[in-house]
DNA sequence: CTGCACTATGAATCGCTAA
DNA sequence: GTTAGCGATTCATAGTGCA
């Protein structure tokens, strides 16, 4: 574990070529308001301003790693900004990342509006260099739901080959022990924590767990720039995994200290 | 109801400025492999390829019309190519379009895959010309879940201001008749037509009626340039709205003809 | 009308083979 | 080397039908 207080864009540079299995962040989104220590970013700026720290993790990340960034977009005087498809647009363009997939992370719960569809989707884009990366689909398989449990008391039959007409076409069907299929829309409810005296909503431990299991092994070395709270480093801690965190903010970065040292 | 075969490209040129209510509709995905009678549009050239049929809507909309557009991306050679996000971005810089609202459509049902996420969310796309669009925001209320209606059934107390610690912070809630606030997670189930004798995936009705009642009022003018198999057309006779339709097989053509001449 | 059993199918993806 | 076409394969859900 290594916590460094500091602005990332230049904590980065720091690291050595390849030396990262994943990035695991969800970077301050566009906003016209400032964010704990942090001043904020406007939407017509964000995509420049974030870039270059793209470019970076691209440079530290292992042929094998993985970049996976949560983020949202934002309403501007009653539109929504599209700053969000011009970065993945950009980063297609400036940089060699493949996007293995693009995820709708669903919470179930979101703030109220008036005049507006409740928002209750945000993005997460699942970068990689190349087709080789470490992705452990039976980690992220999901609970069945509860009618496909009911049916599975007992063996099923069910037809797979399409093209046959006969009976010949059926095969035994059984579940795997490991769950469901991940699909892309994922549901997680959302967490709220407390640290310095201010609510921030942040990553959830679930959240974490859920790609860091599915995108690193044992013993990997996960960076996220913009610790915060320090979820990323709980959740790395838990399963055996070197965090490195990056944080502006010395209070922010105290409490992950207490927060990561109280798991010993 | 005026349905035209031919080329949308070529046909929308024909149509008046500012004659439009609502642009609704789901043209071909990006494809390596053709279409039905439609040759398929590599994902590279997807942006090029559609951005002039975008300007004409763009032409053809009244101030206070709705585009509304249906697209998914593609996997291409075990990457997601990032072609709607490229298409969101180029719509931004090459026209006055503004984004409403993005939405995710959640099918719950799809084909079954190996080695991947489940593709389970499309994009839903709503852009406007300006603030003084029509949007009926009661007709897109969705069903309360069966935990929100348990909690009605006898008058709760819930707090809306936070900042207040004592107890006259509590307000009445009463639930709204219509149903509760939609949210940008919109689930409606997959449908399949048979046309010509084979089977084609198309938009659901219940998702043109949703977008249609929530984007225009009676008597609406609402054009599809790629009709498909009509659903768009079969939904606005249902409602009261006037179709304009395009679709380049004669064959498809004779097919929404027949279903919608059913409805009288 | 309810509940359970059973089946069809969804804007798909991968890997092999041929050119 | 690369690409394009084709066949094999994947499974959870919605819907139908019957007891």
């Amino acid at each position: 574990m290594t916590f460094v207080q500091g602005d990332c864009f230049e904590l980065i540079k720091t690291l050595r070529d390849e030396s990262v299995d994943l990035v695991l962040t969800s970077p301050p989104y566009a906003d016209l308001k400032s964010y704990g220590d942090f001043k904020g970013i406007a939407p017509d700026d964000y995509v420049e301003w974030i870039l270059p720290l793209i470019h970076e993790i691209y440079r530290v990340l292992k042929p094998t790693g993985s970049f996976i960034l949560n983020i949202n977009d934002k309403v501007e005087s009653r539109f929504r900004h599209p700053f969000v498809f011009d970065l993945i647009s950009r980063i297609h363009k400036d940089t060699k990342f493949k996007m293995f997939e693009r995820l709708f992370w669903t919470k179930m719960k979101g703030l109220p509006v008036q005049k507006r569809f409740g928002d209750r989707v945000e993005f997460v884009f699942w970068f990689v260099k190349g087709r080789d990366f470490v992705f452990n689909l039976d980690a992220m398989r999901t609970p069945y739901s509860e009618v496909s449990l009911k049916r599975m008391q007992k063996p099923i039959k069910a037809r797979f080959v399409r093209s046959l007409e006969d009976d010949e076409g059926y095969k035994e069907w059984k579940p795997n022990a490991k769950g469901a299929l991940p699909t892309t829309l994922v549901s997680i409810s959302s967490e709220t924590k407390r640290i310095a005296d201010t609510h921030i909503a942040v990553f959830p431990e679930a959240f974490v767990e859920y790609f860091l299991l599915g995108s690193t092994n044992e013993g990997a070395i996960v960076l996220d720039p913009f610790l915060g709270t320090g979820t990323t480093a709980v959740v790395c801690a838990k399963h055996s995994r070197q965090c490195v965190g990056f944080e502006q903010s010395a209070v922010y970065l105290d409490g992950v200290r207490t927060r990561v040292g109280a798991l010993r």
